[in-house]
RNA sequence: GUGCCCAUAGUUCAAUUGGCGGAACGUCUGACUGUGGAUCAGAAGGAUGUGGGUUCGAGACCCACUGGGCACCCCA
């Protein structure tokens, strides 16, 4: 083969089988989102630069963003993330839009990252949030929606799962072991790198920050304290919530969980894979109460989360949970008998087109195995002959590929007849 | 950005201590001039990822690059 210049790396190609996978997502998607009442949405994909300076952290901006200037001189981003966008959309309309809003959105976003499993440049994501409440009702809708995301394409609780914790909790409990505000956020970190680590290189990693044994130990403690959630009135209630919704057994408190971004305030959460293929989360997100001031609106706050379709996607092929998906669109094929049938050939094609079914012809003439073979290879499920005997008679050919029978009937009987091998397929 | 592993036909893989690059599947043609899948026969398909080096001779050994995988980092 010559030398074909190769896509951009980290970018994937979909080819109609990947496609109808990608396609099933965003319809799954859609459904949850829906069934919850949400709206869709969708924010340009070229966004400023300073759009993400204030809150997206540091390492996304500057290390992960495509950024490019346009003929301009402006500062242009390929958005690596929607809340932002979604911050200043809301903010923009503030005083029309009706609240509490519900908004999902499904789109392409670009990070530029070293690749590797469950990782690409170039990834679509789901997000959904709820703005202009703050509550831990508000919390748990969205950590129900992810749920039932995950029931939906067939993950059961005993192969995904949860886990939920919030920052306010932690905070507190900081500060009860005494550790300074300015030392929380590498604390945040400590503790987010935990299961990443062996103990004693973690235990070490603690020292150089600063902690004292005593504070070690209370941190240990507090990691290893699967009840600590009954101490916060928020996660009380969430879980509350979260039981009344059928969705508990999906959701475990985890205090090891921290995240990220630097916009959360209150409840986070990330979902995983837990019978152990892929070790990334699934979905992440939580609350966030100031990122509508940070992008110059009135203060609002909101919760949401974030879904890639890489990784979903890797652990449902894994567990056999895609859906033999319908990759040819038509399901009829009207042959070529030869060339001087063809328009007739095309009007028949016609008319069943406008009767409804979906019916490809074969572009030019050619010999019948060929044809078939075509048909077969397409995954159509029913062949159509017009050759000089059927028109002759007025009639049509029809051949259920799946059963290997055929009749030949009447031009006015063709739609019927197409439509039991259909119907019976 | 760091470290380790990999790269041969469209695909999955062979090729002995360095000695003329093969197979299966797929594709195409025919057996079958009005019928797909199954079977049989035949054919096409490769500058062994790119560029250097060692050697009489490199798919194999050495170096660089590109692409991919895994771990770190970060995160969906």
């Amino acid at each position: 083969m010559k030398a074909v210049i190769p896509p951009v790396k980290g970018t994937r190609d979909f080819y109609p089988p990947q496609m109808a996978v990608r396609t099933w997502l965003y319809q799954t998607v859609r459904r949850v989102s829906e069934s919850f009442g949400y709206q869709e949405y969708e924010a340009p994909i070229l966004e400023p630069l300073a759009l993400y300076a204030a809150k997206s952290g540091e390492e996304l901006v500057k290390k992960q963003s495509y950024v490019f200037t346009d003929r301009g001189g402006d500062e242009i981003t390929l958005r690596p993330e929607l809340t932002p966008s979604l911050a200043r959309m809301v903010a923009q309309k503030q005083g029309e839009l009706v609240f509490p809003l519900r908004w999902w959105s499904f789109g392409p976003f670009w990070r530029y990252e070293k690749m590797q499993r469950g990782r690409s440049r170039e990834f679509f994501q789901w997000n959904i949030d709820m703005l202009g409440v703050n509550s831990p009702e508000a919390d748990a809708e969205l950590v129900a929606i992810a749920a039932e995301f995950l029931r939906t394409v067939g993950l059961t609780p005993a192969q995904a799962r949860i886990f939920v914790n919030n920052r306010r909790l932690m905070e507190a409990e900081f500060e009860r072991l005494g550790i300074p505000p300015e030392k929380r956020g590498e604390v945040a970190t400590l503790v987010d790198r935990r299961s990443k680590m062996e103990a004693a290189e973690w235990e070490e990693y603690a020292t150089e920050i600063g902690l004292s044994g005593a504070q070690l130990n209370g941190l240990k403690s507090l990691l290893a304290n699967e009840a600590l959630w009954q101490q916060s009135e928020e996660l009380t209630r969430l879980f509350e919530v979260l039981r009344a919704l059928d969705v508990a057994d999906y959701v475990q408190f985890d205090p090891n969980i921290m995240r990220g971004l630097l916009y959360y305030t209150g409840t986070v959460f990330e979902a995983f894979d837990i019978t152990g293929g892929v070790r990334r989360a699934i979905l992440g997100g939580g609350r966030y109460d100031n990122l509508l001031a940070d992008v110059g609106g009135d203060p609002l706050s909101g919760v949401g989360f974030a879904m890639g379709d890489v990784v979903i996607g890797i652990i449902l092929s894994e567990l056999g949970l895609i859906p033999p998906l319908r990759v040819q669109p038509a399901s009829v094929l009207v042959t070529v008998f030869s060339s001087e049938l063809l328009p007739e050939t095309l009007r028949l094609a016609a008319e069943l087109r406008r009767s409804g079914l979906f019916v490809a012809t074969y572009p030019e003439s050619a010999k019948l195995p060929k044809q078939f073979k075509y048909a077969d290879r397409l995954g159509m499920q029913a062949v159509l002959v017009l050759g000089p005997d059927e028109l002759a008679t007025g009639q049509v050919t029809v051949k259920d590929l799946k059963r290997g029978q055929q009749v030949t009937v009447s031009r006015t009987e063709v739609y019927a007849v197409v439509m039991k091998i259909l119907t019976e397929a």
